[in-house]
This record gives C-alpha cells, structure tokens and sequence, in this order.
DNA sequence: GTGCGATTAGAATATTCATTCCATTTGTTA
DNA sequence: TAACAAATGGAATGAATATTCTAATCGCAC
C-alpha cells in the first residue's frame, strides 16, 4: 500500500497517475487512462456511473481509489472536484496574469508569448476560412473526389504536411490515394497512371514549389479533374483547376502554422465521407 | 405552482431566481441569496451542507427546489454543476452538444457544414492549448534544442504531417534536422547516430503508432534530450522525456485537425529562432 | 382575541450510494 | 500439469442521502 495522500492537488494526482500506471494491474490502468481522460466525469459522477462509463465493475473503481492511497471513491474525488473549484474561481485571474505577462514580454521574444501570437493568428485565419470557403466549391469538390477512382495528391515543400494528412484521413475513410511525394526519384511516375478516372488535389503556397508548378500542367492536360488549394488566384495550379480554394494572407512560409489549410482537407474528407452514405 | 424548468442553463437559473425572489417566502427568499452567493456550495454539497451552511433545514432546500418548478434538489443541482463544466472547459460542452444536435440534421452532412464543425472544434482546441501550455515548459523545450547538434523528429501515422512541418521550418532556419520517416526500411538505422548531443522531438497520440513506441525508448536510453508532443501522460513517450506537452482532448484519429500541435510546433521552431539571438 | 390559510421544522421513509466480502478467474511459478 | 498468488466481478451490507409527511407555528384578516 502506498503512503496516505492527504491533500493533493488534481496536478500532483495526475503524476501520481501517471508515475505508477505501469505498476498497476490491467484493470487499475484501464482505469487510470480513463480518469485522466474524464476528470469531470469522476468529479460529478457516481462510482455506479463512472464504473459503467469506463467499462469496469464498480469495485474496481474503489480498488482503483485504495491503490492510489485514497480511503475510497470519495476521498478521491474530492480531488477531481477541487480542480473544477479552481476552474471557475481564479480564470480570470489567471488570464489576467497570463495577459499581463504576455504584454510585458519585453520584445514579445519569449516562447510563450512566440505561442499565444500564433495561437492568434491562428484563429483569425480559421475565421478568414470559414468565411472565404463557399459551400458551392466544397459540393463540387467532394462531388470530384466521390467520383474518383485514385485520388492523387501533390503538395510538396511547406505544403507537404497537407497533402500527408489528406493522405492519412482518406485512407483512414477507405479512399485510394497516391501520395506523390517524390520518394527515390521522379514524381512524374508516381503520377504516371492517373488519368479523367481519377481525381487530383493539389496544394501550393508562396514560394510555389517548382516541382509542382512544373507537375500540376500534365496531369491536368491530361484530363484528371483538379482541386487546387492555394493563396492566390495567380498561382500556378489555378489554371486547368476544376475547384480552386483560395486561402488568403498566408503568411511567409517560415510562419504560417497551415492551419486553414489542415482544416479545410479535413472538411473536405470527412464530407465526402458523410456525403457517400 | 411553477412551469416545468425542463433544460436551463445556469444564468437562465439566475434570472429565475432573480425575478422571483421577492414574490418567495421567507425563508425561500433567504435560500435564494445563499444559492446565488454560493453556487458552487450547492454544486458540490448534499442537501444537509447546503442547508446547514445557508442556516436552514433541509426541508426547506427541496422546498426552495420545488418552488422553482425543479423535480428536488438534485434536479436543481445538475444546474450548477453545469457552471463548474463550462467553466473548467469553455467549449467542451457546447461542442458536444452542437456535434449532437448537428449529427442527425440533414444539415449537418453538408460540406459546408463540416467545415464550419471542424473550424468551431479547431478553435476550441486552439484555446486549450493556450490554457494548457505553460511558460516553463517552453523555455525548457527550446533551451533543449538550442543546445541540440542536430534535431531528429519521431512523429510516424497520424502525427506524421506535423512531423514534418516542424522539419520544414526548422530547416529553414538552419537547423540540422532528421525526420524519421521510416522511407527505405528501418527507422532503426535513421536514428542511429542520435547522441546526447542532440535532442529529440516525439510527436504521438492515440493510437499511439507502434514504431514510436518502439524506437522511443532507445533514444531515451541512449540518452538523447527529449521533448514530446501526446494527448496523455499515459502514452508511451512520456516517461523519460525532458519535456511533455499534453494536448487534451484529441478527437479520434480521423477527425482530428491536428491544429493544436502544428501551432506547438511552429512557436517552439520560431521561439527557438528569436531566443537564439 | 379568534380562526384560517400558508409556512415551517423535524422526524420518518424510501432510495441511492460507497464499500466490503467472497467465490471465481486469471496468470505464474514450480 | 499442478499449485499458488494475484486480480477480478458481483452480490451483500450498512451508511448516507434526498424526499415526504405531519404536527406545530406563524402571519393576517376579521
């Protein structure tokens, strides 16, 4: 047994957690993992409750609560509840603080102040997003896709993490998909076999990539249908596109964070996927 | 007797209270200040602690309950339980609760619609991050890197695209960095020069990718500084990192923007740069 | 002051709850 | 394979809880 933990804080419980998970039996780290993941639902609930939404009889829950030092369920959860105390209280104060710590950041230099600037920007260009995107485009672009037998897709430099996510969701949802990523030599035969069956989705910023800019011509001259994600309505994949998504004020490749980007494939992902049913 | 207060919000129930406290009796009328001056008391507390606290009898609680057209006291309660929800979460329930509502509507499986879910879900995980990430942490992450010969970056599956983002920006500011892909065959020899001279940034969440978890360990055991990037304290690259930046809340790996992590990752390359001066 | 309706307090009750206990299963060592 | 220890699930138990009920009290009109 371990040593009585009279008050503890809902921080110091978490890496008591976290510190002793591997040593707990199977059950006990089930639901550990789930107590970390639902802190209010453990500070609101029942052990009845908090037993059947973790999956586990109600006596392990106390077993769980003794093997950590508590006396029982109870005593554990004030802990969990003193964490939903302190998160209406003291926010704003914190806030402030963080606020105010953030404004005197001499030169705005400091990493946390580096993180809330992007964080900022961040948002507005989700709101920039959602109002530049018309549902019109995304109709037309998951109509592409769901007609598609391969989807290819090319986003190469700054803009590869898009194109891999992309990949990674659409397999996920059981789409075919040809990452041309240029991997041992030339993209030019990754894309060799896409034809008018198949679908592209390309993805370019400032500085476009040569690569596709060079690519994107062929494959649209050869009749596959296009959807181009891209910052401006001059860049070299807009051309020949079938559906253009036009992402304005990226910011310079070193800073954008591709969070518009990420977003909309997503969307575009998941809607084909509700859209196919 | 009163309406039925079926689903109220907690200010809706400040209201209530409000515009009928004159209009109660005596002793309600002193339930109704206690309540409103203490209102996590009545979330957390038994009919007997409100009652005692509030210098009443019990019975007078379940009256003042049913005087607001509530079932009883617990009826009641699940109202100001609600508050100390939304307040340690700002956006968590109402986005369950427009995920629900928008899940079944016709609506809801439009294009349009599914971008305007993913950028609600997408700033709400913006917000946690900026609550969740603390200074300390960040300083500590680029004081690791700054010292790192070269950068390597584990981030296999899902986690892949910010793997690589963080890879590009990094490059671009001149940084030596290895992104183990795993392209060729093993991630094994792609790592094997790493030293404790160099750092390691381990992006990984559920589920968390086999090979991460796999070649993690060594690196640790190798003795390379780690930082690492997870949903849990539980995953597998926790233990034994230097830094942990735990981002809550990750939606299931096909729905997940992965928006949270690419703004991480982008302020510890920028903040890396700027401090480095 | 008297009578009546509303209000109240406290005891009684029925329910819900956390906890404990034990038989069974699971995993391990010999 | 056998025997043992650890862990588990579920029923039993007793405590704690919300609610109801009833007798007493209060406020008020007459």
């Amino acid at each position: 047994m371990n040593k009585a933990q009279g008050a503890m804080s809902y921080d110091e419980l978490r890496g008591a957690i976290a510190q002793r998970h591997r040593a707990l039996s199977g059950r006990l780290q089930q639901i550990a993992e789930f107590v970390l993941d639902h802190p209010t639902d453990v500070a609101l609930g029942t052990v009845a409750e908090v037993a059947q939404r973790s999956g586990v009889p109600p006596s392990a829950i106390v077993r769980f609560a003794h093997a950590l030092g508590f006396g029982g369920f109870t005593e554990m959860q004030q802990v969990f509840r003193s964490r939903l105390v302190a998160g209406v209280a003291p926010s704003y104060k914190a806030r402030l603080a963080r606020m105010k710590s953030e404004e005197k950041s001499v030169l705005g230099r400091q990493p946390a102040a580096v993180l809330s600037r992007f964080v900022a920007e961040a948002q507005s260009s989700l709101v920039a997003l959602s109002q530049s995107v018309h549902a019109r485009e995304l109709d037309a672009a998951t109509a592409i896709l769901a007609k598609a037998r391969d989807i290819y897709l090319l986003g190469l430099g700054g803009s590869f993490p898009v194109a891999t996510h992309l990949a990674y969701v659409l397999r996920k949802l059981g789409r075919r998909v040809v990452l041309l990523d240029g991997t041992g030599g030339s993209i030019h035969e990754q894309s060799h076999a896409a034809t008018g069956e198949d679908a592209l989705v390309a993805i370019s910023f400032r500085n476009y990539y040569p690569d596709t800019a060079r690519l994107f011509p062929e494959l649209v001259a050869r009749g596959v249908p296009t959807i181009s994600i891209t910052d401006s309505l001059l860049s070299p994949i807009v051309e020949g596109a079938r559906v253009v998504f036009e992402i304005q004020d990226m910011p310079e490749p070193a800073l954008r964070t591709l969070v518009a980007p990420m977003c909309l494939v997503q969307a575009m992902a998941i809607g084909l996927d509700l859209a196919a049913d």
